[in-house]
DNA sequence: GATCCTATTGACCAAACGATCAACAATGCT
DNA sequence: AGCATTGTTGATCGTTTGGTCAATAGGATC
């Protein structure tokens, strides 16, 4: 449907054998490309013309094309998970403005990638596979952290289970951050002009700064008579 | 590769005769819930199949694939945006906090509906075809109401083009409500069990009051020591 | 340069795919 | 009841799809 843009070799590639590794290397960096940009439908045999290669080869190194989706998936999780960001939020020294914002912004850099973006949302329409480990992630490492320091900037110490509606309000900056990457990789939308790493960090440090200002009002203040807070 | 629930008649359907209309009807909608769940690569024999007819029925009714999906892009926006929400936007009588929540609350229920929150991302990823025109109307039609909003809540009366800035802390709110839908019809997350619309409400207005609480400071406060402020 | 190893290919298969069409059978009309 | 209309189907076509395999050729070793 979408055309891929064949950046292969165009005249007669003289037949080249490169060692196992590396041609593997090869197909799967190739696989990463090729499945974000057409989906887990892509055709085995375009897959093979995009890295320059006949599709029998690709069953020489992949079984199936199962198989390749498989590797694919684990070479987009892995390294994309850096413990440095817990670190951040656990220290104890720095403000959660500092926290949200150093963590959001290399968060963004490495998250909001466009082949990870893609394929996280691929993977959603169908298989569900990515979501389901990549929220298990921020379900136990990422939310309890930035619920503990949002309480923290408002005072509070408790270490009770977040209420729906104190999760909510975090998934609203979490979304809106999140919401970068899906205009640019997914919409392609571009609402005033191309955006750097630096102006993203912008954008987001107004996200954060606008929930850090608010959460203290709308989720633990005292009961007002015209808003209903939580417990 | 995602199974799809058998839901039309198991045991022998009487060849049934229906009106022209009827059937394209019956055809119509039948092709938004499975396209929306299989994506727009789904097989029209599987699509036959869930209607309860032949696939060769779809093409006297239909010429050609694409003009089912074609149809089917037509049926999901027409009828979509409703005019009321630029009265409730644009109506002098209401503040800004109002007109925040009534609109996205009834947005919400409209445009966070299963079908086209799938076929939105779906199209996003291949053809852009929604995306496309769906932005147009947010860009002309709600973000700049938006945005004046935003500024009559602060004091300002300016008309200006937006800054980047400025229709980006938007956009981190509007985002942050698409996420519900994204997560839910999405990535099929559920985080804190199942939701009715009602709860949805609760958490936009938390996001709202969140943005409105906090756009003033951020945006068109005096400029700081520490924060850039936008001119 | 002859030999071996194996990376690489072209040809092929069976099933699935979008699309076509002549034949069939409900339904309305007289 | 008979007929015309047309909604509906089964069979079929050409192509594409994931996957297989025997044959070929590039490169290292001696």
């Amino acid at each position: 449907m979408t055309p891929f843009p064949a950046l292969s070799l165009e005249s007669a590639a003289p037949r080249k054998r490169l060692s196992t590794l590396e041609r593997e290397r090869q197909i799967t960096a190739g696989a990463i490309r090729f499945f974000s940009e057409r989906g887990l439908d892509g055709q085995m045999r375009d897959l093979a013309k995009h890295v320059g290669i006949t599709h029998a080869l690709l069953y020489h190194y992949f079984p199936t094309k199962q198989a390749l989706i498989d590797r694919v998936y684990g070479e987009l999780f892995e390294g994309l998970w850096k413990t440095e960001w817990e670190q951040i939020l656990d220290d104890p020294k720095l403000d959660a403005p500092t926290k949200f914002k150093r963590f959001y912004i290399d968060y963004a850099k490495a998250v909001l990638a466009r082949d990870f973006v893609r394929i996280l949302v691929f993977s959603g329409l169908s298989d569900r596979y990515i979501p389901d480990r990549f929220f298990e992630l921020l379900r136990t490492r990422l939310f309890p952290r930035l619920i503990r320091a949002s309480r923290r900037h408002c005072g509070i110490v408790s270490r009770a289970k977040p209420a729906a509606r104190e999760l909510e309000l975090l998934l609203g900056l979490h979304g809106g951050i999140f919401y970068i990457g899906m205009r640019r990789w997914v919409y392609q939308q571009s609402l005033h002009g191309a955006e750097t790493p630096e102006q993203d960090a912008v954008y987001i440090n107004d996200r954060v700064d606008s929930y850090l200002n608010s959460v203290q009002q709308i989720l633990y203040a005292a009961p007002s008579a015209t808003t209903q807070r939580i417990a």
